[in-house]
DNA sequence: TGTACTTATAGTATTTTTAACTTTAAGCAT
DNA sequence: ATGCTTAAAGTTAAAAATACTATAAGTACA
């Protein structure tokens, strides 16, 4: 791709034109995880300035000929190595001083992912990651303290409407787990009972015919999200509600 | 401002760094009116190529000193006149190809007015602008139809949680007249005494000493939206919902 | 083998909320 | 004064949320 500013733009700008087309454009992901009963956020040490040694979000510029969506997904990629995570855009951060050295407007992302079991890829900028409880996060470079208080409050408000916690979890899951990852994710208690008839009464779970092994008491059954379940509910009305 | 890309970023981009900050960046605005019981929004008839005489949202390109937000506002005020207005980020776009000549990333913003009698302002770059139901509209330059059914469906989740929708209304109104907006909005009927119980019962509404005047009956009591009390409200735990 | 313990699962009762409907009141028009 | 229209308040029945109780099924250990 080699564009540039073109002509049919109107003389009213104050600057040339090319000075319209300076702008650098990042992706900075807030990656999710689940455990423990503690939701997590992943976080990296810069190694290089500026910030240096200071966490922050995993990001990079976009390539010029690169959508954005890619973007973030590739970077989510080279740090923990997953592909076809859930993913989703939640704000643009433009501020002019935003970056202390340029003009970079950036875009939030928050993803989920279930499987910790993975290596965090170290890279050239970034000495080590590791997860954090989202109630005890370290000073963060730039302004991703924003970005990232703006993307958990954005998931707050995603799970509660949509089954997107789902992602948080393994695939197989009991309905105690489950309760457990709402309440953390809400903040709230839930009575056992009323949250199993609740969220089996949704249709949304599939039951397996396995269950939990290796607890010194009565193994609760496992259960599956079934997506296209779900889907199709959603086109008949249903919405999800917890 | 006179910034340029610096050599802190490390050496792993494929080209020179120069060429990360191409990047156009503009503002597109959703603005919502309501009017006759539907909702409306302003589009304005392109008077330049490309997309010449067709409809499309009202944008600009951002100035490199401009912080996001500014940039959103100064369209808004300068299509309309109005400042100070309900305006709210949705979503930012940056496909490779939505803008056909250069890599232009657009953030889309909504705003909601309620006062429809100013006279939106011709300018150079647009022959006419006109309102149009949100049920029945005209073919969109660029990607705007996509943003501007984004900026819809937001709008429509919005109102639902949030006091947002009293925007759309007259500093005074009737009940009547704020439940026929809700439903025109979330595409419903309610009951007349239900939804007038429920939303009393919220306290947010501030009732005036005056009736609606001219009508061929029993006029209604004006009320006005009590922000700080909602305000309020909104910190001891209070959640707005229709 | 059986008893204690822990968690799963099912069921019941009570309260609260929602939804549908009815009644009365207030103003305008003729 | 009568009829018409909409405002505003009240009533009732159904549904949903909440709190609580009872039973079942497994493990652990004596």
């Amino acid at each position: 791709m080699m564009k540039g500013p073109n002509s049919y733009y109107i003389s009213k700008y104050k600057l040339p034109l090319d000075e319209y087309f300076t702008f650098g454009l990042s992706v900075d992901c807030v990656i999710f995880g689940y455990q423990e009963g503690e939701i997590k956020v992943l976080l990296v040490q810069r190694s290089l300035e500026p910030f240096k040694d200071q966490w922050a979000l995993i990001g990079d510029l976009v390539e010029p000929d690169q959508n954005l969506c890619d973007a973030a997904n590739n970077v989510l990629e080279r740090l923990t190595g997953l592909k076809n995570i859930y993913m989703k855009q939640f704000f643009a951060f433009g501020n002019v001083d935003r970056h202390p050295l340029d003009r970079v407007v950036t875009v939030g992302y928050f993803s989920l992912v279930n499987s910790l079991n993975y290596n965090p890829i170290a890279s050239s900028w970034a000495k080590s990651a590791k997860w954090f409880n989202i109630n005890d996060l370290p000073e963060l470079a730039f302004d991703h303290c924003t970005i990232l208080q703006k993307g958990i409050e954005t998931l707050k408000n995603e799970v509660r409407h949509k089954p997107t916690g789902f992602e948080l979890l393994p695939l197989k899951f009991t309905l105690l787990e489950l309760q457990l990852l709402y309440e953390a994710l809400l903040g709230c208690k839930f009575d056992k009972s009323n949250f199993r008839k609740k969220i089996l009464e949704m249709n949304i779970l599939k039951p397996l015919n396995e269950t939990k092994e290796n607890v010194s008491h009565r193994p609760a059954k496992l259960f599956k999200y079934d997506v296209e379940r779900y889907k199709k509910l959603e086109e008949e009305g249903f919405s999800f509600q917890l």
